[in-house]
DNA sequence: TTGAAAGCGCTAACAC
DNA sequence: GTGTTAGCGCTTTCAA
């Protein structure tokens, strides 16, 4: 086995008589080609089973046809989601994705950045972790810049002092649909639940939650940002017990409804309610983002703000293919949140709306 | 910006005062070269943040130190736990992941093997989808055989008429861990649920749990693996939905425990007997594989069997590593599960044991 | 220890 | 329409 001659562009040519450079046009389909001719290298490339090196290809144009993904966990559905979506739209463009996790560290994700690098990645897309902070790490900002003149680098968070191109969620217009169906079910305590400041999305998400407080006259129940928050149902579950101890201490009564930074977050939260003895949706109701698939196989399912995960992918591969082409590309993109996934997790009117 | 004379081995050596081929030697540390001259080419790598170009170099020595995977769909939460191993593992042999979804489907693995052919992974693994199957899909045995020859084919199913690598966890041990527990809780009537019997990992178990029937004179309640089954939560549901219709039909009891080809199906299993009025684990317990995320999070939690990611994963690119280097590695490797993870959906002893 | 030169497999002018 | 040639950026003999 193996020890066949190596099958090239060479060997196809000489066999069928003709020249590399023809066997190369009827590869790439760049030109016309002798019918007869094509038909008979066409015929030699299924007798070998050959497929051309994109290793050599990508030397020769120097464009890699690759498009490198930094993601801070797949094992994280969100991202899991975002990834797929991504692949499949850069597919489409004709482009292999290099994916490669971070797991939030900033020295991996130097790291990873510099694998994408070395295989002249003609993008990078980068989701989770550095560019979800608040701020920005100097030395990979550093870094991106180094490249960001050449390969185009899009994230979806922010990148301080780096020209990255920007696609984002819009998470003020999701923290509203959150808001608006709470209200028009009558819940006035609402308390948000969970993330860190530092977070962008987060802190976007806290600062519109004040400002609807306003608007709606709420009474805002608790906004936990400080040291104690985090993105897994085991921190979500902790810090809606913390929020219990607080309001207890402060003789306060519980929330109508709380507002969990993601779905994990209110998984926790769900079960930390009921270990108070509380039940959801009839004495607290809960509500979330991301709409993961867990949402939906918890009892009670969580209503949640769903993404066009298909439509963001592909938004984020545009601007990058976009953007290698030369394109002039927005530097930033809001994309707005699909709908709001109403289940059962907050299906309760209260307060005789 | 995107303007500077690009930077290569070259430039770099220009500037050094020195060859190309001395600036290679220090990049990969192949030969000793001057201090001084070392000194000054790193500095300019240093100066220009210079990062050797992996495309030229995999052309160079025909060995692009990519590992390739393809997997049914890291949306699952245990491709990705497998993927993210794999990926770790490939990183400590200096190897570079490339990794494609296929979601199943037999065209979409042809399409993705092809890409990691075009570029000349060094080994390609591939988990899920046409390597689970029991009948093995004719032409991708072909595709596959037309490269095993030359690239390292790793599987974690099997697949017919091909000769590759196959690590698979030993599905028929797991069986035995999970039979043992509820045996040894009393547990006399046992009902497996869901998954299809053209999927190997399923036969196994169903054909070990056959045998444990007789082994531990059980009373096996019901079998499910026709045409009804399946993966994911909806699926369970339906498929315990139907259990619970066939045993009424049939005057026949609940079953003591019902054993779930893996997590997902549990879940549903578990809304399915919430729903007929059942308790978990009191009236019925609930064990099932794989022990991903979902099984700890659900109330109650899902004993399940848990595996060693790491150890699978390593053992997968370990494998994948030493056939590129031409050691002679076993074809067919079983990785044991690592431990039964007991939590309250079977904590519960029957029959005065 | 170091440089020159060839070559990896392909594409892209440029002639014919 | 087709062949020749020259690279793409690196590594690797082979000499010196």
């Amino acid at each position: 086995m193996g020890k066949e001659k190596k099958v090239t562009i060479y060997s196809i040519a000489k066999e069928a008589g003709v020249s590399p450079s023809t066997v190369s046009r009827v590869l790439t389909n760049s030109a016309n080609v002798n019918s007869e001719k094509k038909e008979r290298i066409l015929e030699l490339i299924d007798k070998y089973n050959f497929t051309p090196s994109a290793v050599a290809r990508g030397l020769t144009d120097t464009k890699s046809k690759i498009i490198g993904i930094i993601v801070a966990d797949v094992r994280n559905n969100f991202y899991a989601d975002m990834y797929v979506a991504c692949e499949r739209a850069a597919v489409k463009e004709a482009y292999t994705v290099m994916m490669l996790n971070s797991f939030g560290d900033i020295e991996m994700e130097k790291k990873q950045l510099g694998k994408l690098i070395e295989w002249r990645a003609d993008a990078i897309i980068h989701m989770g972790g550095a560019v979800d902070s608040m701020k920005t790490n100097k030395e990979y900002a550093e870094l991106v810049n180094s490249v960001a003149g050449t390969i185009p680098f899009v994230v979806t968070g922010k990148l301080d002092g780096t020209n990255c191109y920007r696609v984002q969620i819009d998470a003020a217009a999701a923290m509203d649909m959150l808001v608006d169906h709470l209200v028009a079910n009558g819940n006035m305590k609402i308390a948000l639940l969970g993330g860190r400041i530092d977070v962008e999305s987060t802190y976007v998400k806290y600062n519109r939650f004040k400002d609807l407080v306003s608007k709606y006259n709420l009474k805002e129940n608790a906004v936990l940002t400080d040291n104690w928050g985090g993105y897994s149902v085991e921190e979500g579950e902790t810090t809606m017990d913390m929020l219990f101890k607080k309001l207890t201490l402060a003789a306060k009564p519980i929330p109508d409804a709380v507002i969990c930074i993601n779905d994990n977050t209110a998984v926790g939260a769900l079960k930390s309610i009921r270990k108070h003895g509380y039940r959801v949706p009839e004495d607290i109701s809960i509500v979330s983002y991301d709409n993961i698939n867990l949402a939906s196989i918890v009892e009670p399912g969580i209503t949640s703000v769903a993404y066009d995960y298909e439509g963001f992918g592909s938004t984020i591969v545009r601007t990058a293919v976009d953007a290698i082409d030369g394109k002039n590309v927005s530097r930033m993109i809001f994309v707005k949140p699909k709908e709001l996934i109403v289940r059962q997790s907050s299906d309760y009117k209260r307060n005789n709306v």
